[in-house]
DNA sequence: CATGAATTGTTATATTATAACATTGTTTTT
DNA sequence: AAAAACAATGTTATAATATAACAATTCATG
């Protein structure tokens, strides 16, 4: 018996990603109205088009959406929307992609561990209690603190690996 | 007892960083010769730049060494050795900061795990094979294979504490 | 509806990185 | 040693990612 950890699973092509969609403006909105912030109309569109798919989605591309959209926009536009969603917890940006997700638990402050497909190029999350816990303590053998971490593990997802096993 | 999995530490203030960085550029050569790989001037100069400190050093930064003594030298100059120097494993890139530090162990093949101090922006590396094992364990719990993890610890190292204390 | 604060717009620019092709330098073959 | 083949570096241009600084607008609130 263990917790599942996994607060944002690779789903299976045939799950109804309208539902993911709704769940993350939901939550969303709650959040911010528990905090007093403003899920403005540019606040939550940014949000949809963040989680458009399972895979990362960068700054321009969802700065080109706007353009196509809304005329004008330029880079601050998109970037503070980032940084406040972000900050709300509700974004996570993947360091080594330059690229942003939807957080798959937002309301509980985490960091975030990501499994990166890289056929499938979607990523997952997890926020695994003994991942954290396990690098907190070797940290401290060092006498470190440890305030975040970036766990981001690149490799290939189930279905992927299936997918490959069938053609070979 | 515990293996030490600390293959790059926090140096006391005190040490003699040429040390550091001869055994870095010694042992450098001597991969390079084993792997048939031609370790020039140019990709010398470069590691030694990267080992100026224990602090990760930016890729406009060598850039600008470069100039200084050298006259020519453009962005592809710098990005062509580093990716070279990433290649043979002597030197690692810190995705959050964007910034590129010496390897505490080349020769072992590893994605390095690094502890990033806030206050003095040191980076120490670990490579701790529990945490591998682990990050491994609960991948394969949602079937995903792994083959390389970036993990970037962010927090403070045991000197900053101590001073911090020191000075409060 | 006036005020102040938050949000968004706008313009310019900084930072990080790569593409494409030319030149030089080093081995290897002849 | 000359020629060919390959590796390394130089060069020019540009792509991709991100922020600074200030203006205009919107919105809650008195």
């Amino acid at each position: 018996m263990h917790k599942n950890t996994v607060i944002r699973p690779f789903k299976a092509a045939s799950h109804r990603h309208q539902d993911c969609l709704d769940a993350a403006i939901v939550m969303a909105r709650r959040l911010c109205d528990a905090s007093g912030q403003r899920f403005t109309r540019l606040r939550q569109r940014v949000l949809e088009l963040v989680w458009r798919s399972h895979e990362p989605v960068k700054a321009y591309d969802i700065l080109e959406e706007l353009r196509d959209e809304h005329g004008a926009a330029a880079p601050p536009t998109v970037y503070r929307v980032l940084d406040f969603l972000r900050a709300q917890g509700l974004v996570h940006k993947i360091e080594s992609l330059n690229a942003y997700v939807g957080c798959g638990d937002p309301g509980d402050a985490h960091s975030g561990q990501f499994l990166i497909c890289h056929d499938c190029a979607r990523v997952a999350e997890m926020d695994d209690p003994e991942l954290g816990a396990l690098l907190r303590q070797k940290a401290a053998r060092l006498g470190f603190e440890v305030d975040g971490q970036i766990i981001e593990i690149n490799g290939r997802c189930h279905e992927c690996l299936q997918q490959k096993g069938e053609t070979q």
